[in-house]
DNA sequence: CGGCGTACG
DNA sequence: CGTA
DNA sequence: GCCG
């Protein structure tokens, strides 16, 4: 049963490290596109036994667990021997792989152009911004890799509740991602949003608000990545059943975070996530985007075994796509009749 | 041997 | 294709 | 790569 494991995932803060088992077999996942389906096995696999109770004396022993096949128990083995993972190593040295993760790191490229990039003769982001073809891409690059503490997270989260409610009041936001699963530091800010016992109110909110903080030069005019209001327009255009199909309102956007004088001696671009759900599945929003992405694959399986559908647009009863109410992250995990998980408990992600 | 999340721009 |  |  897949989500036995969910009940052993562990801490972002490491506050069990007994259940952490060696890092350094993670490094066997990158060999391949993570989105890739053998990546997505790896990944699966050492997500397992990262978050294995006890600690693994052999290959066999790994072996048992759900979702670790023989492939992975060889590796086990060799670390148990060897103390390390031979094409892990390699692979660290490896230039092309190197270059490949240097060149990703860029907004807009993922695996596929970045192989293309390489076939051109580039090594690294830096070759691209020596180039001079992707400028746009490179205004924010350097900000955007800088982690994000928890206090900047508070304070971007405190910007945009401010903002919105300069336009509709009674707003609640709630910071979701690696935030919410207690990391003490953060890639980018996804700030669900919702207004509620008021359904409906949120419907345009999300162009609104991306032109306010434009205005107020709390978003750059060229920093809005992408912008997708599907719900929006679905409700405006057809007069359907809200039952149809329901995703949600969102925007990356690239958000400058002004300085204080102290922590921040200057304006830093931070990536923000501006996401407006609707009340009713507003709990399967922020379960949806609370991560960790293992965590999210094991409860769409389980929803799935009920005869659910579950995504970050709502818990849907699979055939008749009604919709199951869940204004909290307790009523899904009530509908799938699990125990509620708190999102510390998440991370399975290395 | 097929499926592995999926919708959007 | 890339993103979440 | 792993599962059903």
């Amino acid at each position: 049963m897949a989500i036995c494991r969910i009940w052993l995932y562990v801490p972002a803060s490491g506050s069990q490290p007994a259940i952490r088992q060696k890092p350094s077999l993670l490094i066997v996942r990158t060999t391949l596109p993570a989105s890739s389906p053998e990546g997505i096995s790896y990944s699966t696999a050492i997500s397992a036994i990262i978050a294995c109770p006890y600690k693994l004396r052999s290959g066999e022993e790994a072996r048992a667990l759900h979702k670790v096949g023989e492939k992975l128990a060889l590796k086990v083995d060799e670390f148990l021997q060897t103390g390390r993972i031979k094409e892990a190593d390699d692979l660290q040295h490896n230039e092309r792989y190197q270059a490949l993760k240097s060149l990703m790191t860029v907004h807009g490229i993922g695996h596929h152009t970045a192989k293309e990039l390489y076939a051109l003769g580039y090594r690294s982001a830096e070759d691209m911004r020596k180039s001079g073809k992707w400028e746009t891409e490179f205004k924010y690059h350097d900000d955007i890799q800088l982690p994000i503490p928890r206090a900047d997270v508070e304070s971007i989260a405190a910007f945009v509740q401010l903002q919105i409610d300069r336009i509709e009041r009674g707003a609640h936001i709630c910071i979701a991602g690696g935030y919410r699963r207690g990391k003490l530091q953060s890639n980018d800010v996804d700030l669900l949003i919702t207004y509620p016992h008021q359904d409906g109110k949120e419907r345009k909110m999300l162009r609104r608000l991306c032109h306010r903080l434009q205005a107020k030069g709390l978003i750059p005019p060229d920093g809005i990545l992408s912008f997708s209001e599907p719900a929006t327009l679905r409700t405006i255009t057809e007069n359907k059943k809200a039952s149809s199909f329901d995703s949600l309102d969102k925007a990356l956007v690239v958000f400058r975070h002004p300085a204080n004088g102290t922590t921040r001696k200057r304006d830093i671009y931070r990536r923000v996530d501006l996401i407006f759900a609707r009340w009713p599945s507003f709990g399967a929003a922020v379960l949806g985007w609370s991560g960790s992405t293992q965590f999210e694959r094991d409860l769409r399986k389980h929803a799935e075994k009920l005869g659910y559908k579950f995504d970050s647009g709502g818990l849907r009863v699979r055939g008749t796509n009604e919709v199951v109410p869940t204004m909290t992250e307790q009523d899904v995990f009530r509908a799938l009749k699990l125990k509620y998980i708190p999102p510390e408990f998440r991370n399975a992600d290395p």
